[in-house]
DNA sequence: GTATTTAAATAACGATCGTTATATAATTAA
DNA sequence: TTAATTATATAACGATCGTTATTTAAATAC
């Protein structure tokens, strides 16, 4: 049966909102459709309707959750601080997107599952990573031994890494420590 | 009823290395206790007699991957290279590395899903890396903005950044470059 | 060589998995 | 205001999930 007094359109921004939160805060395999639904406010008759499968609406999640870091980034830059680049990885290890699981960052959450879905998803995720790192590496000198784009690449591959050693750790001191140790090495990384 | 010709320890054996293997491939959630036992060999009935429970493998997968991490740059330091750390990072982007989702680098493979078993499992997470943070640190020199440990956990957070987003990009080239990418920063890391 | 122990296979449990087909009610068109 | 459409709920499918209880046969002790 129909919903009452909603569109169509609101659900299905519901319901990729949900695979976002969903995905990222439970990993994959670690979320079933019904889930899913369920964070959606909908049933699964809903889901398959707006989005086929479960498969489909990890690609869905993946390339939104990626087009987000794009916008994001762009915002950084966009607050014409001198030095955005370091903002942006004071943010990135900040307390806050530590323990945003539901809402944060999708090169962190979502690129294990990547790797485990094979060639066809990779080439999304490869396309809009390269993307991010084109768009970081503008803001960045190169040197006799890195170009601005492989200093971009360390750079993601740092913060991306280090956020995801510290969601794992329980210690708040040594979390704190860890955070602090990735973003001064972050910011080394691409003078 | 018992197999025939293999002992308990053997039996043993097998289950926790199929456990390795089959939780890092595939994730905590992606293989089930039918999955890993049938990679060890064996039913659900042996994996539950020596393991317990699907949980209790994950903690012994991960004491026993980390071990191997604490092990493995042992085996680096002894063999007495000038530079023992640039020969780990490059191992550790080399393509071999990339390939080995069964027995690679326990630390790129298990970490998320040690964030989503909680404090528990995230205790025995920490020891360990602090194990293996100090254990890299006493190679580095510190300066004026950075302790060697600071450093260490910098060291760690790039390589294992930097091999999640390799393997989960399809295009050679661009793999080889981001490789290389991680290789270099990771080594001005350290200095 | 028989009795005891025990390692591991087998069988079964309810719960959840991803998916499809059908039913139903709200919206849209006439 | 009735008829057609369609968005979403509901019901059902076989498969697999993690786990426990039971059975069986190999190893050990006597």
């Amino acid at each position: 049966m129909r919903k009452k007094g909603s569109s169509k359109d609101e659900t299905r921004k519901q319901i990729i909102e949900a695979v976002g939160r969903g995905f990222r805060k439970n990993g994959v395999d670690g979320i079933g459709v019904d889930g899913l639904a369920k964070l959606a406010n909908v049933t699964s008759g809903a889901f398959y309707s707006h989005l086929g499968s479960k498969n489909k609406a990890f690609i869905v999640a993946l390339e939104k959750g990626l087009d987000e870091v794009i916008e994001g980034i762009s915002s950084f830059k966009e607050s014409n601080s001198d030095n955005w680049i370091e903002d942006f990885a004071r943010y990135y290890l900040s307390v806050d997107h530590q323990k945003n699981f539901e809402c944060g960052c999708a090169m962190a959450t979502l690129t294990s599952d990547v790797t485990r879905f094979g060639p066809d998803v990779q080439k999304i995720y490869e396309h809009k990573m390269d993307i991010i790192a084109e768009s970081v590496s503008q803001s960045i000198k190169s040197n006799n031994n890195e170009s601005s784009k492989a200093k971009a690449w360390a750079f993601l591959s740092i913060l991306i890494g280090g956020l995801n050693i510290v969601r794992a750790i329980n210690d708040k001191k040594l979390r704190e420590q860890i955070a602090e140790s990735v973003i001064v090495s972050a910011i080394n990384t691409i003078i």
